[in-house]
RNA sequence: CGGAGCGUAGCGCAGUUGGCUUAGCGCACUUGAAUGGGGUUCAAGAGGUCGUGAGUUCAAUUCUCACCGCUCCGACCA
């Protein structure tokens, strides 16, 4: 791919009222545009992110099991008055009449919608367990729309839901989603801390978040800094209490970005909507339910406010939009061994499997150099004159800083080796 | 939803004690030239309902009011 094509509008300086790191890098690597408070398009390159982002989840998804659909963002308000959640999410839920008088309301999430297609289907206990998912959009009205993507009215969220005839199955069902998500946000390049939590106005009675602690978020852990304790604030109150592990530290208060949060419902939604199955005893019974949720979009912010420095994103290996980014240093067109190495590279790295952008503006090395460093592609190749006098091409690591000069002729060599 | 601040070109900002005749600056953009390893330089251009509406006034981008929008703090939040 060659940025000239593939529309990367790169800001220089920081837009103004973004506090956070991540909204701020979001914001000026060209990955997203605000159109309004808390509602946010994605440009080419974040959403290459956000693709990554999502095969990693699918892949850990269907691993477990999970098969994949596409529920409806507009939803009957008749049917959220089944569960009574349309009182109880009132205020986030952004409801209106459509062209027919019809009271609807746009999906803030999907149990309702979930459990209503399965009872349709799902009439035996020979047809449990059932589990899917869908990577949606969801909407929220957020009076106090905060951090750029981590808080606002419209995002993107992978959304999961298991069916089981028992609550053996949904703890069998729960283990699976609690792994799946170990992995996602490993895969990610992310630690996450796990925590026992509330489950609020989801209902059911075990629940786990997972966390990523950072400059920015709305939620508190509490840490224990000597041996790693870590708790919600529903634990020790005090918030200088002495560790209750190790006994050795006080817990300190440390600020946090949900991603993920995995809830086991049990009969809450199937009993309220009537999603009864037919047990092989006779006996009809209600499905057991669990849901599981990754703040997909979040889950970006909490990458780069994790991995990045003073000129730019780093991006991870498995989430970056590119692979390798080549950068020719040459006078407008006027060195063809320049323009022409950077081409064949483009075209050999791709054969090779790579993700390959090549800045082939007519734009000075310092721009280009402060424009890589911003989209933090993880390998760059730089091709200059310089070193060219001497048959070399410099390969440099985003991360570490680290430079190598190697043979122009030895250049897909050395990358392969470092996949 | 309470408190505070802001709204002038794509972005970041000056400015107007109400009139100064054609509203500026930096970056970005267009054209030309030079440069070509860390946002290079020079020249010439293009780009504006001064957030919207009403009021006061001979005259409003400037004063007043209302509304809209954005940001921050708080409340809220799976």
């Amino acid at each position: 791919m060659y940025w000239s094509k593939f529309f990367i509008p790169t800001l220089k300086e920081d837009p103004i009222g973004t506090e956070a790191v991540s909204h701020r890098l979001l914001l000026r690597a060209g990955l997203v545009h605000m159109l309004t408070s808390g509602v946010y398009s994605y440009l080419p390159l974040g959403l290459k992110v956000l693709r990554r982002i999502e095969r990693i989840i699918r892949e850990e998804m269907e691993a477990v099991g999970a098969r994949e659909l596409f529920l409806p963002c507009l939803h009957p308000l008749e049917l959220w008055k089944k569960t009574g959640r349309d009182q109880v999410l009132a205020d986030v839920m952004i409801k209106f009449q459509d062209g027919r008088g019809r009271s609807m309301c746009l999906g803030p999430t999907h149990e309702e919608v979930i459990t209503d297609l399965v009872k349709d289907f799902v009439k035996s206990y020979r047809q449990l367990p059932v589990v899917l998912y869908q990577i949606q959009t969801k909407f929220r009205d957020e009076l106090r729309t905060r951090f750029g993507i981590v808080r606002a009215c419209e995002f993107i969220m992978k959304d999961a839901y298991s069916f089981d005839r028992d609550k053996e199955g949904l703890k069998k069902n729960y283990q699976l989603m609690f792994e799946a998500y170990k992995k996602i946000f490993a895969r990610c390049g992310l630690d996450t801390l796990i925590l026992e939590a509330d489950s609020g106005a989801m209902g059911g009675d075990v629940s786990h978040e997972f966390m990523v602690p950072a400059s920015i978020g709305e939620d508190h852990v509490l840490l224990c800094p000597s041996c790693g304790f870590h708790s919600g604030l529903h634990g020790p109150k005090e918030e200088d209490g002495l560790c209750p592990q190790c006994r050795k530290a006080t817990l300190t208060k440390q600020v946090a970005i949900e991603l993920g949060h995995i809830f086991q419902l049990g009969t809450k939604y199937s009993l309220a909507q009537e999603a009864y199955f037919l047990d092989e005893d006779g006996q009809k019974k209600p499905m057991i339910m669990g849901c599981y949720g990754i703040g997909v979009s979040r889950v970006i912010a909490a990458i780069i406010e994790k991995s990045h420095d003073e000129k730019g994103i780093i991006w991870p290996r498995q989430v970056t939009p590119f692979d390798i980014e080549i950068l020719p240093l040459h006078a407008s067109g006027q060195d063809e061994e320049i323009v022409t190495l950077a081409s064949r590279y483009h075209d050999e790295l791709t054969q090779a499997g790579f993700d390959v952008l090549v800045d082939d503006r007519e734009d000075t090395p310092g721009r280009k150099f402060n424009d890589a460093d911003l989209i933090g592609i993880p390998l760059r190749v730089i091709i200059g004159r310089k070193n060219l006098v001497n048959g070399k091409v410099e390969i440099k690591n985003r991360q570490t800083q680290e430079v190598i000069l190697v043979d122009k002729h030895e250049v897909i060599k050395t990358l392969s080796s470092f996949l």
